[in-house]
DNA sequence: CGTTCAACCTGGGCGC
DNA sequence: TGCGCCCAGGTTGAAC
């Protein structure tokens, strides 16, 4: 389930890539290559990457956006121009320089002309055991169309009280379902929304227009707090998540979780046993104790 | 404006 | 032991 800090990590984690020049690029042959949605064909991406270099690495919301130099040959529609292939992990999707977890659910690989060390190969996978996953190739523009402001919010790793406030003041919707919305904020998904909520002591049933300016202050040093914690200990590996780092080792984050997965389990500050509810078809977990539904402007 | 549901997928866990 | 079902949740898009 990769959201902010394990996009995050996965974008640090290839940084030794950075400079490489592209050998080749491989859709490996699969029944299941369909199930990756790759904008234009694979093909396309396969003839296009070919000696050009990897520039930039960086992180948009949930997604790894690479940055390829404009190839000096080759094909002519994209003959001179950036080009950055965008990958959306989703559920289980993992992007690697270690080998992958099995050769079955590798959905592309790009093999990087060695850089100095000989010896060794340098490559990357993406790997995703459901194809939930999304592949993009896209130019500026297109990096603009299908990542810009548009679509994705301000980071909630830079989100302030003012933001937040700005952004989902006005609206209706419970504040957990409205932190999920990436065109408000990006980065945050299931997990980290129960768990931001819990330390900003905020009930996730608490419409937004309810929350008071206070609220919304705590609400984003939260936000902050719990991110950067969480790609500070390179996020979350549960039971259950097949979540790995570039060089496929388990997150730690999940040692911290208080409130995520952990119905009935007594709440660390008050004991009060963790509630699971459901919004908008998704779980949420809270501590009934900490976190008070009648808060805000009428106290 | 909002919610609800289906779709895309695999595999772990559970009840029978 | 094994079959069928539910569930996990990021995103989109349609229906209401």
């Amino acid at each position: 389930m990769p959201e902010l800090p394990e996009v995050e990590t996965m974008c640090r984690g290839l940084s030794r890539l950075r400079g490489a020049v592209i050998r080749a690029v491989v859709f490996p042959k699969s029944r299941r290559l369909r199930s990756v949605v790759c904008r234009p064909a694979a093909a396309v991406v396969t003839r296009s990457l070919p000696t050009r270099r990897l520039e930039t690495i960086a992180r948009r919301g949930k997604r790894l956006v690479l940055g390829m130099s404009a190839a000096s040959g080759g094909d002519a529609a994209s003959k001179d121009r950036q080009l950055f292939l965008v990958i959306e992990p989703r559920m289980t999707g993992l992007v690697l320089v270690a080998p992958p977890p099995t050769l079955e659910h590798v959905r592309m690989t790009i093999a990087f002309d060695s850089m100095g060390s000989p010896g060794e190969s340098m490559g990357l996978s993406f790997w995703d055991r459901r194809g939930l996953g999304t592949i993009s190739l896209v130019d500026a523009c297109g990096l603009e169309r299908v990542s810009g402001p548009d679509r994705l919010g301000p980071d909630a790793l830079e989100i302030s009280g003012a933001v937040l406030c700005e952004r989902l003041g006005r609206s209706s919707r419970a504040i957990k379902v409205a932190l999920l919305d990436q065109r408000a904020i990006a980065g945050i998904g299931n997990l980290y929304a129960s768990e931001i909520l819990f330390h900003a002591g905020i009930h996730p049933a608490v419409s937004c227009r309810r929350l008071a300016g206070e609220q919304w202050s705590r609400l984003a040093a939260a936000t902050r707090e719990v991110l950067e914690e969480a790609v500070a200990m390179e996020g979350s590996t549960l039971g259950d998540a097949t979540y790995r780092t570039a060089e496929n080792l388990a997150g730690r984050y999940q040692q911290r979780h208080v409130v995520y997965a952990r119905k009935g389990l007594p709440c660390p500050r008050c004991q009060t046993p963790v509630r699971r509810i459901v919004q908008a078809q998704r779980s949420t977990f809270f501590c009934p104790g900490c976190q008070v539904a009648k808060r805000g402007r009428r106290g």
